[in-house]
DNA sequence: ATAAAGGTTCCAGTTACAGGAGAGTAAAGT
DNA sequence: ACTTTACTCTCCTGTAACTGGAACCTTTAT
């Protein structure tokens, strides 16, 4: 496969692949005559694992952890679950701190007027 | 006031401050002969308001805007009303979608042994 | 007089790519 | 066979909002 098709395949950019290339978390399995990437199925493979565990925000090294033991016979369940956990934790921590700016900042919001004189409480707090 | 002064007084990093000046958002009143940054009582208040917009996580431009708001004596509340509902969509949008990422995520967690042994359902599921 | 603290500019690095230039290669149509 | 179109290559720049560090100069304290 060329770069294209196995773009097309795992529903990224080529720009994307060749980036995965650049930095070494998926390889082309060698190049064409005129220096064409040229990739086999093991590697559509990973490019497939990588979108999905990238759809969960995992950091790509954590994605070159994870894909590290995708292949590994002698891994265990606790390995992955590990990094799994503190991505969620990574998570919650997010979520409450949006939680907070949510509700604050709609504080905010709900005693604005928003009419065309100027005296606004998001001013008041912010100034 | 030096740039040091003033940034300890608006609570923030000389290097921020500096970079704000770079990028044309709070800058110093003039030089002095050495062409050290000079800094007044406006300034500081302008860097202690964007301090508290970055903690909303508006964006540099969104705290430019809000910033021209600040000093303009015709400005509507509707106006900044329009750009901090802006902003709250975009925290409700990241709080759904972190909340899918994070059911999902937890789920797999969930349903992980975390053993020693290498089956892993978090593994399935990017596989 | 000297040393420490604080200021200056400029450059590199961060994250995970995206956009585009300029040039070569492959595939398809006529 | 020739041309056009579609791919692919490398290299460079830009993104957001800073942070860290180097090399150098000024101010302040001892």
């Amino acid at each position: 496969m060329k770069i294209g098709e196995i773009a097309k395949k795992a529903d990224m950019p080529v720009k994307t692949v060749r980036y995965y290339d650049e930095i070494d978390l998926v390889k082309p399995n060698g190049r064409s005559d005129a220096g064409y990437r040229t990739y086999d199925e093991a590697a559509l493979r990973q490019l497939i694992f990588i979108r999905r565990a990238r759809a969960f925000d995992f950091s790509v090294n954590d994605c070159r952890e994870l894909l590290g033991l995708y292949t590994d016979q002698a891994r265990t369940s606790a390995d992955v679950k590990a990094i799994a956990k503190k991505r969620l934790v990574e998570i919650e921590a997010k979520q409450a701190e949006l939680q907070r700016l949510h509700d604050e900042l709609a504080h905010l919001v709900g005693a604005c007027r928003g009419d065309n004189r100027p005296d606004c409480p998001i001013m008041d707090y912010l100034g």
